[in-house]
DNA sequence: TTTGCCTTTGAACACCTGTTCAATTAACGT
DNA sequence: ACGTTAATTGAACAGGTGTTCAAAGGCAAA
């Protein structure tokens, strides 16, 4: 056999991504053999070639593409009230977060297998999504609205915190996502406004 | 060659395990070889096995080791103020995990490349030590000293923030390990007190 | 000095790794 | 219907994987 019926480029370019994104959050990086990936998808592990110049940048792709994606949904407006801001990013984050469990575990589980150059820019989009939050609490800070000591660690800080929900947060379990919002927007809330 | 001179399992043993952790933290289990470790201590892989029985057990054994010295180093007195007893959890956990910045990487990374029988264990360990803290989050909720909508979700927030610090701290940075906890302490206490 | 134990070597086992490429065949435009 | 292009196979490559074990030799007690 050499080419299959059905097959097409717009099918199982997709399916290869997805399923490289599952197996990467499911076993690690390291541990999915191009095999494994191939098997998933139903072809032989030359294919895979066809879509991707190696292993790494089909990794790097999912990461790039995910913190891209980050960046371009969050919309922030800066003549709002920096409180009406935060609350805003608070919601956004736990949202987009979690809609993509898969994506979002392996941007912070396999940074470490992304070549030193893919790294620094995958780093470099997350520094900007970073940015975007610090510059809601500086602003905050400035009109004496927020109490914050150091704005670089209180934005790690409510990151950390927020980014946290992933690890335990299911649909369908005891708390819907909003009664999680609101629980995390008033801890972050309480945080950081001046007393 | 066989036995070399000088060797000794009270000095092979624990300098596996050391060299384990490291690499381990560094690449990933499943990215470190048996004989990666074997060349960093300076034997052969097969002298490995005469200290572990397999690779597995190495980093449960590591886990494990890390869990149980976490929850024999956490004092908790109950007889004290929620608030007091709050503050010595927020600088114990951040004290004590940035004295330890491999084991708390591997622990966090590395759960999914245990078996599922040692997975259970490790969880089990880590959802006792998160049960002090919502002790403590419980109790100030009960004296309305506390305004937690849910102690469960609060105690993994903190967790996470207080944790996230690993992320990024380094000694001999910009800011000292006090001014750090200085910080956190004033964001985790301002979440949680009743207003 | 001899004896027995402890520790390590080094080779071997069976299998898996990422990647390449000529051959093969489906799909598509004319 | 034909010719071109796109997609896939399947074998091959060179090397790495965790683990086992007989043989070897340093070590400590008698």
């Amino acid at each position: 056999m050499a080419r299959t019926t059905g097959s097409h480029s717009d099918i199982t370019g997709p399916r290869i991504r997805a399923t490289a994104l599952r197996l990467f959050a499911q076993s690690g990086y390291a541990a999915v053999s191009m095999r494994a990936i191939a098997t998933d998808v139903g072809v032989q592990a030359g294919a895979l070639y066809n879509y991707t110049p190696d292993k790494q940048s089909l990794l790097f792709g999912l990461l790039q593409n995910h913190m891209e994606d980050l960046l371009e949904a969050f919309r922030d407006d800066a003549s709002q009230p920096p409180l009406d801001r935060l609350r805003h990013f608070v919601d956004f984050h736990i949202r987009f977060h979690a809609d993509r469990p898969d994506e979002v575990f392996i941007s912070y589980m396999e940074l470490r297998n992304l070549t030193p150059d893919n790294f620094a820019q995958v780093e470099a989009l997350r520094r900007r999504y970073e940015n975007r939050l610090e510059a809601i609490l500086q602003s905050g800070a400035d009109r004496a609205e927020f109490d914050i000591a150091d704005t670089k660690i209180a934005t790690l800080a409510v990151i950390a915190m927020l980014t946290g929900v992933n690890t335990w947060f299911r649909a369908g379990g005891r708390l819907s996502l909003d009664q999680v919002i609101a629980q995390y927007w008033n801890m972050v809330r309480k945080s950081v406004v001046a007393g």
